[in-house]
DNA sequence: GTCTATAAGAGGATAGAC
DNA sequence: GTCTATCCTCTTATAGAC
């Protein structure tokens, strides 16, 4: 059944088209401020043909979410199978890689005050899965980097993470892309500078 | 005139209480699920009358904004006079306080990405004044640990500086504090660790 | 300046034809 | 599944009496 399987692949276009839109504006706007009429618009089909996909704007932003943690484990996957990096090289890899996500406008954030959305997340399996699939592979990472003393083992491998997770959404970055005067390259070094040196300088 | 004089202590106190509430209701909630009608009700006012202290719902943010600028300005004051801290200590005093305030529930943050809430405040003088005039006295501190070797000097201080105040909205402490694991001081001094030595450990 | 009542509009979600 | 048109709630802001 071909004619079946083509508009399913039709469809599918069409949503990633939704999710993608979305993501862009949640990055660019946040959750509270992207409205479902703009995200339709920009997809360029009506709002009632968008809730015929997604059945409320919370499940937009799942949606979204759960894209950006599927980008986030194949770089996991994809680091992971350099050989020769420390844990502490394939951290810093992965979070460079959330920084230039961030930087290019294209990492969904959502705010962490909201207690709908967060339940709304907190009830959706696919969104779950991925975040503990990720926290782990990190998680084995930051143990298997304190073990081996190149990172400070007075921070909880729980504190690290969530750091790390922070750098996400760190307003740093848009903050230095504001004033226009550095290139991305030069202010995502300086993030991973503060973040894994910190600011005091090193003897 | 004391009735006069006396009118307006009434009218400042009850200012103060709204401003208070919604400090407390900004670090909670966020500014986009903060309502004038919840500020209204808990300060126990008609919102009629809280429209009488002040224009908009914008205007009200600002003045939460201004009242947290003048209580980091005097933490910056009374850091200035302790005797024989470096200055590298005395931003880590500060750090400090912005932590642990945010933890006591008591910072409000507004979020970078309204555009139309970042020109209210943009076009507030009594709020950038005061938001100048602390960067120029936590950038003094900056260049003063650059100079003397105690701060990283690969970064510029424009970076520094904005790094400390997202310090004022790092969800790390909330991730941490949602655990209800650990102490308010423990999950401080962390972030601090991880602030100012970085994740990486040092020799 | 404080209240009650209400205007005015945005925004999430749905009905029903095609 | 897509559309147009509409519902309905929530929220900012104001009118007008006291």
């Amino acid at each position: 059944m071909p004619q079946l399987s083509f508009r399913t692949k039709v469809l599918q276009a069409r949503e990633e088209a939704i999710v993608a839109t979305v993501k862009r504006l949640l990055a660019e706007k946040g959750y509270d401020q992207m409205t479902v009429d703009a995200v339709a618009a920009e997809v360029g089909i009506a709002k009632a043909s968008l809730y015929k996909h997604f059945a409320s704007k919370e499940a937009l932003a799942a949606a979204a979410m759960v894209q950006t943690m599927d980008r986030a484990l194949q770089t996991v996957a994809q680091v992971q199978d350099r050989p020769g990096l420390s844990a502490l090289e394939r951290l810093k890899a992965v979070t460079r890689w959330t920084l230039e996500t961030q930087l290019a406008g294209e990492m969904p954030t959502l705010p962490s005050q909201n207690s709908a959305l967060r339940n709304a997340l907190l009830a959706d399996r696919g969104y779950m899965d991925r975040l503990m699939t990720l926290s782990d592979q990190l998680g084995e990472w930051i143990v298997q980097a304190q073990a081996d003393r190149s990172l400070d083992t007075r921070l909880p491998p729980q504190a690290v993470l969530f750091t790390l997770f922070a750098r996400a959404c760190d307003p740093v970055l848009g903050f230095l892309q504001a004033g226009g005067q550095h290139s991305d390259e030069q202010i995502i070094d300086w993030v991973m500078i503060s973040c894994f040196d910190g600011l005091a300088a090193r003897p």
